[in-house]
DNA sequence: ATTAATAGTTACTTCCATGTGACTAAGTGA
DNA sequence: TCACTTAGTCACATGGAAGTAACTATTAAT
């Protein structure tokens, strides 16, 4: 099922983004890649759907806990967003002290799944990130000495 | 090479979560995820990354027309850290008026070809995600109002 | 002499995501 | 009566990413 673009036959990733950016194919400004990254993009959301992967319903301050550096506040306001797309379910129980927990939906999960597959190219290139970047520090620290 | 997790057979995305996230096999606050997303989670990396995958090397202010609304200074700002970082190669040519062309690196292209395959869950998911916002805000709004 | 072109840089401003700390409801147990 | 618990909310403060507009070098063409 990775049948993006079905419109022709696209075998390399420049076949597959020029069709797709091909306007006869979509409305300008489309563009499904950017809207899930900025879904996940803010500073909380990712660290809550993989703290969900375990796969076991988990309470509020349990992902307080296990986020670390997570406010109050930004752990309801990232889980409300991600209920409100449909990426998080949420049971409350009628008890005091109130109990909540929180769950990944299907589709959360499958995004889970996609993103995972993006810590195969960080494993992969960390290194050489990290010595392209002292190349160019260097490079620039050079530069204004001069 | 989909071999993320080879610590144990990890066959679920529960399992490789769990696996992941176990102090014995990384440092705590490891995670690659997380670092892809904030490398392409600023308003514009994706949108260059995703115009020279096109595959043709391109100048300064062709991208800057391909990609609307991007100002001069942020599409500098956003090729010099995507050129730090090793995802771009930069090519000037000492002419005048200047002449400078980008273009994807290997390792920027293999980027480019994950991020690509969250487009998937992005258009399936499209609808799903659009009509959980819409009863959410309904059920919100119920509650205001009364 | 002036304009135009390209690929920037620099200084300044603005705004929104995030952070902080106090506050709340509702019942339980001492 | 008071403290304690959980899962929040609310008002306000803040930093940094992003935006804006002016300025630059260099040469060719008019």
């Amino acid at each position: 099922m990775e049948v993006t673009i079905n419109e022709t036959q696209a075998n390399t990733i420049q076949e597959k983004v020029k069709t797709f950016f091909d306007p006869n194919n979509h409305p300008a400004g489309f563009c499904p890649v950017k809207d899930v990254v900025d879904r996940i993009g803010d500073k909380w959301s990712l660290l809550a759907i993989l703290n969900l992967g375990y796969g076991e319903r988990l309470r509020f301050n349990q992902l307080k806990t296990q986020i670390e550096g997570i406010s109050q506040r930004m752990l309801t306001v990232t889980l409300r967003s991600l209920e409100r797309d449909g990426l998080v379910n949420r049971y409350v129980y009628a008890e005091v002290p109130p109990r909540v927990e929180y769950e990944l939906t299907p589709m959360g999960e499958k995004l889970l799944v996609k993103v995972w597959e993006l810590a195969d190219w960080a494993i992969e290139y960390k290194a050489q990130i990290l010595e392209s970047r002292a190349a160019y520090d260097k490079k620039a620290a050079k530069k204004t000495r001069s």
